[in-house]
RNA sequence: GCGCAGAUGCCCGAGCGGCCUAAGGGAGCGGCCUGCAAAGCCGUGAUUCGCGGGUUCAAAUCCCGCUCUGCGCUCCA
């Protein structure tokens, strides 16, 4: 079975499964407000490998992701802009998806919006405030942390250290009868949506949407809760809280991945805005990030330059030479290999063990074909292949389409190297250069591809 | 101040107490192959793992302290 590190424990730990063979995983999706960065890049592949690696594994997996479609942030730019929150929503959400495209991310089984789920948050906040484990101010509906007994386990930390602070943070909401309560409910402001509540008109605060969809979804108990290490506390702290305030079992695991670091001012000038994914895809080969994110473990800082990226796109270079070459074979994966890949990736995902593996294979294959043993060749292929296709990498087996006057100048220079007009030859290779083709001349023939 | 994560070659990074004189990728250099290239392959690249102690027959891996980096510390990042 696969371990993964959980937050609560604080070490890995195998994963227990609510029913045997399901595995439930909520993901916090995006506040839709801006176009999506390298960090919810990192972010939404750490999670579709898991997924993808749960998959092949054989088990059969309900993953979902929500879209918070309603926040301050979102309210803030849409009065700043002078639109609709509606539309920022919206459009911020396509921007998403097609973000999630290009990056080869497979879409959720299940992706709730919060605004389809007010009225069972309304339902909660009900009960909660019944119970007595939440209460009415001026600004809106808080819960009282003090009522819930192990509050802090996420965060590692009793909540006098958490009152503490260190930040230079000033309290807000002196209504409150705790600093560390939150709200769940806020009334509306004026020029904000609004949603009509027994306690008068507002909306759901955010640790209110997401315990609420998760629950409704995937049920009490559910296996695997994730996001990013910035989302331990309060985000998922609070969603916690609630639900065993509610008398509810919430997530059995918690996973949480480190983030992306960029080397400051340098790199944001030197790549200009290639925070945003859609633009770094713009120059950049989408799957290069991908690779990148594999190459590191998920729960350790990861690097992001313009010099990382490139080298991870010359990885990418060789990966589809390699795939090109055996793009006919027909062996099976080598299932002792297979055997090594499913260990290390049940190993707290160890995506980087398993990219390694593949690279081994990629060189046990193209060394197997060079000595002229073919099946070898073919199952170590097949072999990185399939670990690729795992891992959610897309590789580009069929060469590219050799317009007629690029397969003219490429069958010149076959002739002329026919007739050992060596020069000819490299003057027709010098003008597939400046055409942006090149040529390799492989034992099957010449194969023209894009530079 | 408290908590979490991290610090490994030129760069990115794996490393789960002995198989680590430390994987894999990229770059460099040398070679094989090639008419020359490209692709592919081989070789070379840290006797060393932030610093200082300690435990152990054995530590990059465990413990203690320190330094530095990132994140969090409560509607709002």
């Amino acid at each position: 079975m696969i371990s993964l590190y959980d937050t609560v424990e604080s070490k890995v730990v195998p994963l227990r499964l609510r029913d045997p063979g399901q595995v439930s995983i909520y993901v916090c999706g995006p506040t839709v407000y801006g176009p999506p960065h390298i960090g919810h890049g990192r972010h939404t592949m750490v999670y579709d490998v898991l997924r993808r690696f749960l998959v092949w594994k054989g088990l059969d997996v309900t993953f979902v992701s929500n879209i918070t479609d309603i926040d301050d942030k979102i309210i803030g730019r849409a009065n700043d802009e002078g639109r609709e929150w509606q539309d920022i929503a919206t459009k911020c959400e396509n921007i998403w998806w097609k973000s999630m495209d290009l990056y080869n991310v497979d879409r959720p089984d299940h992706v709730p919006h919060a605004t389809d789920y007010v009225d069972q948050m309304v339902e909660l906040i009900s009960v909660l405030l019944d119970d007595g484990k939440a209460y009415l101010t001026g600004d809106g509906v808080y819960l009282r942390v003090s009522q819930v007994a192990d509050y802090g386990l996420l965060a590692n930390q009793d909540l006098d250290d958490l009152l503490e602070g260190g930040g230079d943070r000033t309290v807000v909401g002196t209504e409150k009868e705790n600093p560390a309560d939150f709200a769940m409910w806020k009334f509306t402001k004026e020029g904000e949506p609004s949603w009509p509540s027994p306690w008068g008109d507002g909306r759901p605060g955010w640790h209110t949407e997401c315990v609420v969809m998760a629950l409704d979804i995937l049920g009490e108990g559910f296996d695997l809760h994730t996001g990013g290490l910035d989302l331990v506390f309060p985000h998922h702290e609070n969603e916690r809280a609630q639900a065993v305030a509610n008398g509810k079992n919430f997530a059995t695991h918690w996973m949480h991945h480190g983030f992306v670091e960029m080397e400051g001012e340098k790199m944001s000038k030197s790549l200009g805005n290639v925070k945003n994914l859609l633009d770094l895809a713009e120059q950049f080969d989408p799957r290069a990030y991908r690779l990148l994110v594999l190459q590191s473990h998920y729960r350790s800082p990861m690097e992001v330059t313009e010099a990382t990226l490139n080298n991870a796109q010359a990885a990418m270079q060789r990966l589809d030479t390699f795939a090109r070459r055996f793009a006919d074979a027909t062996e099976s994966p080598d299932a002792e290999a297979m055997n090594e890949f499913d260990t290390v990736m049940s190993r707290d995902l160890d995506s980087a063990g398993a990219v390694d593996l593949m690279f081994r294979k990629v060189r046990e294959a193209n060394t197997a074909r060079d000595a002229g043993d073919g099946g070898a060749a073919g199952s170590a292929a097949a072999t990185a292949l399939e670990i690729a296709s795992v891992l959610g990498l897309e590789l580009e087996s069929s060469g590219d389409d050799v317009p007629a006057e690029i397969e003219a100048l490429v069958q010149r220079r076959t002739d002329a190297r026919a007739a050992k007009d060596w020069a000819a030859a490299d003057q027709i290779r010098d003008e597939l250069t400046a055409a942006g083709w090149t040529v390799e001349d492989s034992a099957d023939g010449p194969v023209a591809r894009r530079i």
